[in-house]
DNA sequence: GCGTGGCGTCACCGCGTGGTGAAGCACCGG
DNA sequence: CCGGTGCTTCACCACGCGGTGACGCCACGC
């Protein structure tokens, strides 16, 4: 898990996530849609790949990629403890709310 | 929102999070707990202040530096597209179990 | 006033990383 | 067999960032 976040941490690898969410894509598309050359988009899809976020499934010469959202899960995990925090921020924010509804 | 996964994506600074998760905390009990130097701490806790991940109290020649959830909310949304895709993972593996377990 | 404690800032170093062009590789169509 | 396509890998470069020691600053106690 510990290097998700550092992997999630470039945009164009944030980016290509969101590419995949819908279906799987073959290399080249991604190409098409990021302003990256071939070769960096390759680059960005090893680093996906070792981490756990994207699968390969060879087809002839081309190779199409599918999300992997299993270390997502594990972000959402470490998110856990505090999102207690924040609730608690928007329950103050929502009796004031109320406060100012109040009059 | 766009930078808060890489001030996350060093784990000293998430570990200065999770020190500051209980109540708020001064420099010097980070930087005992830490095996970094204490310039080094004040560095990440500059970067957490300005991606508004901590806000600082001063008292005296003490600062108080406690957690700001904010921006850790609007990870929890850039994951919330996601979440249904693990859900779904998880609720094949179910299924799986509970052909074993009908059998 | 003067030392001391608590932190922030500065200058600097070393390393990792994103980006690129060029080369290499596998597969297909002719 | 040969050109082309789709993609990976290979140096290589430039920049940013984590870490550190030295310094500066402010507040307090004596």
């Amino acid at each position: 898990m510990a290097s998700t976040f550092a992997v999630l941490a470039d945009p164009s690898r944030r980016e290509i996530l969101d590419l995949l969410r819908e279906r799987e894509r073959p290399v080249g598309y991604l190409v098409d849609r990021l302003t990256l050359t071939q070769p960096t988009v390759s680059k960005h899809l090893r680093v996906l790949r070792e981490a756990g976020l994207v699968e390969v499934r060879t087809d002839a010469q081309r190779r199409w990629y599918r999300l992997s959202p299993g270390p997502l899960a594990e972000i959402d995990a470490w998110l856990a403890p505090y999102r207690r925090l924040w609730k608690q921020s928007l329950d103050a924010l929502e009796r004031r709310l109320d406060e100012i509804e109040g009059d």
